[in-house]
DNA sequence: AGCACGCCGACT
DNA sequence: GTCGGCGTGCTC
């Protein structure tokens, strides 16, 4: 008889599992979802169980090796998340093991018992409740830390102790040493919000969308929650959770970025009565390794993270929530590239609980599932309270004379505004002082050395910065071709538009709002409170001022260049403008008074731009989804690219023609593979980079054609000399 | 990705 | 004479 294997995921870009016979010591009865620590090679890592099985027939046996040891007496991943694991790793054709990195933090990837931090608790003895405080006569602290622990029912987190005033711990200890207490660790108690927020009464739209996502509950089920901004969809998203509470469930909400967490938190701790964890990057390993165990125990009720969270492990699934879901931060841009939407919909699928897509904007995939019937599809078409959407107008800069790339047309609104008493918010994509630095002698551009690109002037930190690979020089005080000192700039970004503007209107009180100004811990958070409250009349910023944020004063917002969306060779370009514009739009006007946002371009007849300024985002969607259905293009067929980079330009030719000649052989006539091309952008950060893309009208045949060739590509010689990765449903073509 | 093994150049 | 350069092969 065949002996019995585990097949264990190791951490390593090699596309496939390692078998290894099992621990000669002690091991669980079903050790999938297990640690264990392996030799692999001449090192020891740290791997995870996915399955037990007979041994590869095509293995001699003695290249088998025993499992070191088997680090959890229990399976620490449960069955459910490494089902989605498995879904992962044959979806994106990526290694096992980095998928099933992911499935936990990082502090659990490692040796040592799956535990999360302890606090240490004073328990009284039985000797100690025995005792009365007078019997210990003299000693009038002794006394008071039995009376406190009798007061207390005997036991006390050492926390709340310390008001028993300096040095307590060594009476506390020499009473332990007499027999009176003993000290005990314990996992720390999660505080219970009490959610004493009144329920907000749901308007009629808000109430149709709600029990039409209610009626759908048991068992999988996905609903698009189309909600025009300000009409209240976080009250849906509150009242759906409040049903699953009752129910003992727990619900998983979904956030694209770290800085929608806090305000997120904030009503959720209000409003519910739960136990809310949080799991994003800005919290430390011991956090986030805290907030995952307390999730797999069951001990949180509502947990609000980042795209990582979809892979944090729930005991009693009750409901998931994706908000903002067409934000292209969902999608994992290096390593494993996952989207956390798709798999937080299979995940859904998989454990059968519901999921809610919310958006003001859903991604054209999306709203073609909710129209072909495979999602629900409720929505929210007006503004909660008195506030009216605002009106859009387009700019047509062509020929103008512009201001720092402000038309007269703007400014003057921009000056009727802001003598008004009015909040304004100017938009622009482009944080620095300028994006080109030219001699105006020779015409000498500061380009980066490393990549196909100019280098953005910062002028008060007097650096030109390349915002692709973080290089960084002092400004050159004379042309270094030529000697000259008539350096100029071409272009501007927000640093500029706050200096002008400065100056144009010296007493209103102005904020930017970029990466730039927004490093320092809290900044943001400060610069988003006086720009809420009114305390910033003027506000300038990136698209960091785009997404979820309220500011009830605001009445125009001028998107200062609107074509760089429209002008992008990628296919997803006019999607991302005109959710980036309806998105800084819905910003406008979420008050009392009515909002006006105008539109500066060079390309005011764009069709697609024509119909979004007219319909609004609904009619742009019915006409991008018209032009990418004609044009072959997703969600009307289905899209992986082959990325390879190398400082030698050679290697990543040589790699992607070879890959190109493995493809052709084996693909057949529903798959098109084109290339190899090199990336507009071609040279970044010294390496030189091209892809091939591969096209199906189907799913199927796609992944018949890159399930051997990823494997295939991995055992390329040429593939050695290059960094090459796979991204199944890109979101950028480049 | 690591890591070991292996075969050719400038140094204690 | 060796330290170390990175080419190439392997990891159950």
């Amino acid at each position: 008889m065949k002996p019995t294997v585990w097949r264990v995921a190791i951490p390593s870009p090699l596309r496939r599992l390692f078998d290894y016979l099992p621990p000669d010591g002690d091991y669980p009865e079903q050790p999938v979802g297990c640690r264990v620590q392996v030799p692999f090679g001449s090192r020891k890592v740290v791997g995870l169980v996915v399955s037990v099985g007979e041994a590869d027939p095509d293995l001699p046996l003695k290249r088998l090796r025993p499992v070191e040891s088997c680090l959890d007496s229990e399976p620490l991943v449960p069955e459910s998340m490494m089902r989605l694991g498995e879904w992962g790793t044959r979806y994106y054709h990526h290694p096992p093991g980095e998928v099933f990195e992911h499935l936990l933090p990082l502090a659990l990837r490692r040796e040592g018992q799956a535990q999360r931090r302890q606090e240490d608790w004073w328990l009284l003895s039985e000797a100690g409740r025995q005792t009365h405080p007078d019997e210990l006569g003299r000693a009038p602290r002794q006394q008071a830390v039995l009376a406190r622990l009798q007061q207390a029912g005997g036991a006390l987190p050492a926390q709340e102790m310390s008001d028993l005033g300096q040095g307590w711990q060594s009476v506390a200890r020499r009473m332990a040493d007499n027999g009176l207490l003993f000290k005990e660790s314990r996992d720390p108690a999660v505080p219970l919000n009490r959610g004493e927020e009144p329920e907000m009464v749901l308007n009629p739209e808000q109430a149709a969308a709600l029990s039409r996502i209610e009626s759908d509950m048991d068992g999988f089920a996905c609903h698009l929650l189309e909600g025009v901004t300000g009409s209240g969809k976080t009250e849906v998203y509150l009242a759906l959770i409040r049903r699953i509470l009752a129910e003992d469930k727990q619900a998983l909400v979904l956030v694209p970025e770290i800085a929608l967490t806090p305000q997120l938190t904030l009503r959720f701790r209000r409003a519910l009565p739960a136990r809310i964890g949080l799991y994003h990057s800005g919290m430390n390993d011991r956090e986030r390794r805290d907030t995952w165990l307390m999730a797999r125990a069951g001990e949180l009720d509502v947990i609000i993270g980042t795209r990582s969270a979809v892979f944090l492990p729930l005991p009693r699934p009750g409901l998931m929530i994706l908000d903002e879901e067409h934000d292209p931060a969902f999608k994992q841009q290096d390593g494993f590239r996952y989207s956390a939407r798709d798999l937080a919909v299979v995940r859904a699928r998989q454990q059968a609980m519901p999921i809610v897509l919310g958006s003001a904007t859903p991604a054209l995939e999306t709203l073609r599932n909710a129209r072909d019937g495979r999602y629900g599809h409720a929505q929210l078409s007006q503004r909660a309270g008195d506030a009216r959407p605002p009106a859009l107008k387009v700019i047509d800069i062509r020929g103008q004379e512009l201001e720092a790339g402000l038309s007269g047309r703007l400014l003057q609104r921009l000056d009727e505004r802001l003598k008004a008493g009015e909040q304004a918010l100017l938009f622009l994509n482009r944080r620095g002082y300028a994006p080109v630095l030219v001699c105006n002698q020779c015409g000498w551009t500061a380009d980066c050395l490393r990549c196909d690109a100019r280098m953005t002037y910062h002028r008060r930190r007097g650096s030109l910065d390349c915002h692709h690979c973080g290089a960084s020089r002092r400004l050159p005080r004379a042309c270094p071709e030529c000697a000259s000192e008539k350096l100029g700039v071409a272009g501007q970004g927000t640093e500029q538009l706050e200096q002008v503007l400065a100056r144009r209107y010296p007493h209103i009180s102005q904020v930017r709002i970029d990466r730039d100004t927004t490093r320092r811990q809290g900044a943001l958070d400060a610069k988003l409170a006086a720009a809420r409250d009114g305390e910033a009349q003027l506000l300038i910023g990136t698209q960091m001022l785009a997404k979820g944020h309220d500011f009830p004063n605001l009445t125009l917002v001028g998107l200062v260049d609107a074509d760089q969306g429209l002008m992008s060779a990628d296919f997803r370009g006019p999607e991302r403008m005109a959710q980036l514009v309806t998105q800084v739009a819905g910003r406008a006007g979420r008050g009392k008074k009515a909002g006006e946002v105008l539109i500066q371009t060079r390309a005011p007849e764009h069709p697609l731009l024509e119909t979004l300024i007219r319909g609004g985002y609904p009619a742009f969607a019915d006409a991008a989804l018209r032009e990418r259905s004609e044009a072959g293009f997703p969600p009307y067929s289905h899209l992986a690219l082959l990325r390879a980079e190398a400082h030698e330009k050679t290697a990543v030719q040589a790699f992607l023609e070879e890959a190109m000649g493995l493809g052709q052989a084996t693909a057949d006539e529903r798959v098109l593979l084109m290339g190899p091309v090199p990336a507009p952008m071609e040279r970044r950060a010294g390496r030189y980079r091209a892809q091939i893309m591969i096209q199906a009208d189907e799913r199927t045949p796609l992944h018949q054609l890159l399930t051997p060739l990823a494997p295939a590509l991995e055992n390329l010689k040429s593939a050695r000399r290059v960094r090459w990765s796979l991204d199944v449903d890109p979101i950028d073509l480049f």
